[in-house]
DNA sequence: ACCTGAACACCGTTCAAGT
DNA sequence: ACCTGAACACCGTTCAAGT
């Protein structure tokens, strides 16, 4: 006989769930995520999530922040030769960041009351610092129109990529854009400088 | 007595649903719109609406198809005393209309499966020609990376204002982006020619 | 084109009583 | 920190039999 001691209490309870949840994001969305089929998946009885998560919104507030999370270190990791060269990488990185986890993506930009997501909140604002930091290495001193601008645009690319229409955006169409507005960015800090 | 002849056949259930489904969204969002609960609203029986619709995905289907025709009729009636201003009132119209209606906008572009939106999927396409002859008027023929870029950059920022984070854009900074936007059109339209 | 009413297989959430 | 098991108030969806 195996060895497969089926555990009584489970290993990793709250660990199992957010990454069940996020294979169940990706596959169905959002929306149709279910706490009794996760515990189900995971051969815990129906009511066990609740140990780890008080209701449904604290699971998507959970995942949604290591969202966050995980999309600053990708920022943080971006490498280019000048500094528009960077910010260029940076937003390269954001939309394949919303190309590889669209699920995750939506449950992330979701309306809903931030209230909702209070443990989104801070992470959220940690990411856009990265962006803010490399606009700054490139046009000096930083102009916030240039920050909503670039966050935008790359905000932009991401949804359109992300949602299933049929109008989405070619990657060498995300890579001309993002190229461009990069290349605009340092000749007016060229100009105004 | 008032003549409240409770009508038997409701007059028009169709109108009447997807006019109390367009409230719903606003308050609670695309998630949890639920078909019993409008048929309460409206005084009918749960299965009622399904002489209507074939089931919840057609409903929102159809919202979201009157959402893009709104949208296009909007875009239509952006005016501006040059072309370039005309195309930063399309900009100006479009993140209006999210910031008006963030559940209806959430819904038009929530990844789903395409094929689950048969109805909005043309009417969506025709949109975006608005975008792309607002463009044409200004740059003489039309560059598809600067389609591409303007779409992302007013996606964007309607986006971020719809969602819930603390992080949105003010409207002062919106007028900004696209006025800032709409000039380095006319510019780069300048040089190219 | 609606109605009533029942039914099925789901939900999220909260108990109570166990180990 | 889990379990079983029951319970409540919801869903979407599909019947059957009416008017």
């Amino acid at each position: 006989m195996s060895d497969h001691t089926a555990p009584y209490h489970h290993g990793d309870l709250r660990q199992a769930l957010l990454s069940a949840a996020r294979d169940a994001l990706e596959r169905n969305g959002p929306a149709s995520l279910s706490l009794r089929d996760l515990a189900r998946q995971l051969g815990v009885s129906h009511n066990a999530p609740y140990r780890h998560f008080a209701d449904r919104d604290a699971l998507l507030d959970a995942l949604s922040a290591e969202g966050f999370a995980r999309l600053a270190e990708a920022l943080q990791q971006a490498r280019g030769a000048t500094a528009a060269e960077r910010v260029a990488a940076m937003g390269q990185t954001y939309v394949a960041f919303a190309d590889a986890h669209p699920g995750l993506f939506a449950l992330m930009f979701q309306p809903v009351d931030a209230t909702a997501r209070p443990e989104t909140q801070p992470v959220a604002a940690r990411t856009l610092e990265f962006l803010r930091a490399g606009i700054r290495e490139v046009t000096g001193d930083e102009d916030p129109v240039d920050v909503a601008t670039l966050w935008a645009l790359v905000h932009g690319l991401s949804a359109l990529r992300a949602n299933a229409h049929q109008l989405f955006m070619e990657p060498t169409m995300i890579r001309a854009v993002t190229a461009r507005a990069a290349e605009a960015l340092v000749q007016r800090s060229r100009v105004t400088r």
